[in-house]
RNA sequence: UGCCCCUUGGUGUAACUGGCAACACGCCUCACUCUGGAUGAGGAGAGUCCAGGUUCGAGCCCUGGAGGGGCAACCA
């Protein structure tokens, strides 16, 4: 039950129902990447949207990629490509998939659209076609070779794929409306000439189909019940629809029976403090401003991978902002979260400094040392696993542990202070000593036997314990500290070069940190936790044998850095400073003054109308104005006066209640007219149904007609107004809860709506609410 | 300036399709702790973009407006 309630994104919605309607025996989704540059987060969205979809509905996803455009696409991504996604998700099913191997069946679609004049050659130039394209604002103008006979279109269609023709000297256009408000509609090209290597087809087609034409035949022939793209295709979706028509035609014209795939638009995952397009990585690998597709700054699957984020974080990320049309870019301690999430089970613990401090132990006898048998997991993780800790009497600790001047609340080492070594002893700073230049360079502490190995003698209490290394037994190796690519949260923002933001500590390399033994042993590729410091990857390339190098994944959830942060900065808002600005951004409105609006032009029959329903009917102005919008709304409204109607009443159902009821539909398409229209606002009028009852009365008339007396009697909708026969459902209600009674009556006012609905489902619609909410409110009484 | 999409705590999402504004991240307490980690228990934080309207009842329906994003490649 649970896993059925849990509420899903609008997507999975929408797929549920075409599953639940019979719409498709099995649900097909695709992941159509460009092979024009690698793979980022972004593209994980989405690989695990398309990917999870067909395993939870137990369809299938293709991973089908898109190479219609041979100048800007080359193998070693398609490589790439495979291998993160293989990565990501394991197995991908059928494939990879090529739309190149479609090229064929796309150019008989091609041919069937110019015989059927669906589509001309057009032999303007690059420039004219552009120029009469027109503008947002203006329409476009028709080529002048837009009335070519299809038999002429198809025969230069013809010699531009046997390369008669130079790049550019024509191309193929659909022909559907050079005035379309959609520009995308404004006679598409469908195809161009592109003398050019393709990676899989060489020099085979010098014509290569365009996008909007080649996706939609790309999953038509591979039967995608779901295209899933972003946002910004929405204006492309009227043309995927009007090519996947013409699919359609073209295959039962050949006997056929094709399938009609729907796309469905969702927003690209934007995060804080990185870029995620393609061409934008591509000039950061280009520039040399990172080390590659794989730097471990990048938002690539290559570079996360690279830096030791799992598949399972990603997926937790994913599941975590979910899916949904609205535009935002996301908080990257989301994804930290989730990356910790996932390394805290999966990296066991060592030490290591990265600026360390020397501290010796003056009590501990020169020459002497020591192993602990210490764990790799922390008592919460359940696993088993231990190495051999050597402590001797001179250790490097990190100089960030030790302030000669804490602030309030630090409790690691200061002089004269206490403080444990993990897994080793307390120990007691006795002296700070110095270099010439002022600054610290060595500690010297004593230690406390009696604490050996975390044990914690009676009365003592040792607030804080840091980690060290045996100076003896440390081993340098280099660490790279990854921070945020970009300085600002949004490197994208308006104006400025993206570039220009970049952050200049993005990538600190540490030549010389200090690691326990264990640490240099781990082999490549391997996830660690340095304790306290931050979980770590032994980097897959240039580690060495006895010598990782660290990439620093994440750093730990840090609170008290995090409250030393917020000390330097600003207060959140308060409540009174929200309230002013909310006031400022209202009087901002009024000064912008209610500007007069354009309504949109009416034919003179219908403004008389609608002057007519303001004046004689006493309509309000809006209603009125809504009626009049078209004819046919304002037929129904007059059908009904006639009929007997009162008007404002009638006006109030037609413009507030029946386009809910309506949908998608028509006005023209109702299966009723005024008259019945006018019966139902009589059987509200009088009474004889609530609202309540009055709407699903509607509901029904939309979807079957019928006439509402009838379906009042056949829905059992009368409306009951007696108390003594609303009794049983309100005592009903109030006892099935009697926790938000007591709620209700300790201030939760709003709570009365609650037991009204409780009462109102029950009665299955036909109880008068007014009377429900008197009676509720004598019987939970004033609240206290 | 035309058309399309979007707007719910600081952040990301949910709300049985008109009836309790919920969850997660972050933040703050406390407990536990040999990681200022993890875990557990609490808490603060939202006039659901604004203004009108319909309704017994609106985050959800209607009208108008504001703000953000997208669309005028022979890219995808």
């Amino acid at each position: 039950m649970p896993e059925e309630t849990r509420t899903r994104d609008f997507i999975r919605q929408i797929v549920a129902e075409d599953l639940r309607a019979g719409k498709h025996e099995e649900v097909v989704t695709r992941f159509p990447p460009e092979p024009n540059g690698f793979l980022h987060i972004g593209h994980a969205k989405s690989i695990l949207l398309n990917f999870g979809i067909a395993e939870e509905f137990g369809g299938r996803c293709n991973l089908r990629f898109d190479d219609t455009n041979p100048v800007t696409e080359d193998v070693r991504y398609v490589d790439a490509i495979v291998e993160d996604v293989r990565w990501l998700v394991g197995g991908i099913g059928a494939g990879p998939l090529f739309a190149s191997d479609y090229f064929e069946r796309m150019y008989a679609l091609a041919e069937f659209l110019i015989r059927e004049g669906q589509a001309y050659v057009d032999s303007q130039s690059e420039r004219e076609i552009r120029e009469n394209r027109g503008t947002v604002m203006e329409p476009g103008r028709l080529s002048r070779f837009a009335e070519r006979a299809p038999e002429e279109s198809l025969e230069l269609f013809r010699r531009m794929r046997a390369g008669e023709f130079p790049d550019g000297a024509h191309v193929l256009r659909a022909r559907i409306d050079m005035a379309s408000k959609n520009m995308l509609l404004r006679d598409p090209l469908l195809y161009r000439i592109r003398h050019a290597h393709h990676h899989r087809t060489g020099e085979e087609w010098c014509i290569y189909p365009m996008y909007d034409f080649a996706h939609t035949v790309e999953d038509a022939i591979e039967g995608i019940t779901h295209s899933l793209c972003t946002l910004e295709f929405d204006v492309n979706r009227p043309l995927y629809d009007w090519v996947a028509e013409r699919w359609v035609e073209h295959v039962r014209s050949e006997g056929g029976e094709p399938t009609r795939p729907r796309q469905i638009e969702f927003a690209r995952l934007q995060l804080e403090y990185t870029v995620m397009s393609k061409r934008k990585l591509l000039t950061l690998v280009s520039e040399g401003r990172v080390a590659g597709w794989d730097d471990p700054r990048m938002p690539t699957l290559a570079g996360l991978r690279r830096r030791g984020v799992t598949p399972q974080a990603i997926r937790t990320f994913s599941e975590m902002i979910g899916v949904t049309k609205a535009n935002t870019r996301i908080d990257v301690g989301k994804l930290e979260y989730a990356i910790r999430d996932d390394l805290n089970q999966r990296a066991p613990r060592l030490m290591g400094v990265m600026d360390p401090l020397k501290v010796v132990i003056t009590n501990y006898a020169e020459g002497e040392s020591e192993t602990f048998e210490a764990p790799v997991w922390p008592h919460d993780v359940p696993k088993e696993g231990s190495r051999p800790l050597p402590f001797t009497g001179t250790l490097w600790i990190d100089r960030d542990d030790f302030r000669e001047d804490p602030p309030e609340g630090f409790h690691r080492l200061v002089p004269g202070g206490e403080v444990r070594l993990r897994y080793a002893y307390v120990i007691r700073c006795d002296e700070v000593v110095r270099g010439d230049d002022g600054e610290v360079t060595e500690l010297r502490c004593s230690y406390l036997p009696e604490t050996r190995g975390g044990a914690n003698p009676e009365g003592r209490r040792v607030k804080g314990t840091i980690h060290w290394v045996s100076a003896t037994h440390a081993l340098p190796l280099e660490m790279r500290l990854y921070d945020r690519l970009f300085s600002e949260s949004d490197p994208e923002a308006e104006g400025a070069d993206f570039r220009e933001g970049l952050n200049p500590e993005s990538l600190v390399v540490v030549p010389e940190a200090l690691v326990e033994p264990a640490v240099a042993a781990l082999d490549p590729g391997l996830h660690v936790q340095l304790e306290r410091v931050g979980y770590f990857f032994t980097d897959p390339v240039d580690s060495r044998p006895m010598r990782p190098v660290l990439n620093r994944t994440v750093t730990l959830r840090d609170t008290w850095a995090a409250r030393e942060d917020a000390a330097g900065g600003g207060a959140p808002p308060s409540r009174e400073e929200k309230r002013q600005a909310r006031e400022r951004e209202k009087e901002r409105e009024r000064e912008r003054g209610g500007g007069a609006r354009q309504e949109p032009e009416r034919l003179p029959e219908l403004q008389k109308r609608r002057e007519v329903y303001e004046r004689e009917m006493q309509l309000e102005p809006h209603e009125a104005e809504v009626l009049t919008r078209d004819a046919a709304s304002a037929d129904l409204f007059e059908a009904g006066v006639r009929a007997g109607a009162t008007p404002q009443l009638l006006a109030n159902w037609i413009v507030h209640e029946l386009p809910r009821e309506l949908g998608e539909r028509d006005v023209t398409t109702l299966p009723f007219g005024g008259p019945e229209m006018a019966e139902l606002a009589a059987l509200i009028e009088d009474g004889t149904v609530s609202s309540t009852g009055g709407r699903q009365v509607l509901g029904e008339m939309v979807k079957g007609g019928g006439r509402p007396e009838e379906i009042v009697e056949r829905l059992d909708l009368r409306q009951v107004s007696d108390q003594d026969a609303l009794e049983k459902l309100v005592a009903d209600a109030l006892a099935a809860n009697p926790g938000k009674v007591e709620e209700y009556r300790s201030g939760r006012t709003g709570l009365l709506g609650f037991f009204v609905g409780q009462v109102m489902r029950a009665s299955g619609g036909s109880a008068n609410p007014q009377v429900v909410k008197e009676m509720l409110d004598e019987r939970l009484g004033a609240p206290r």
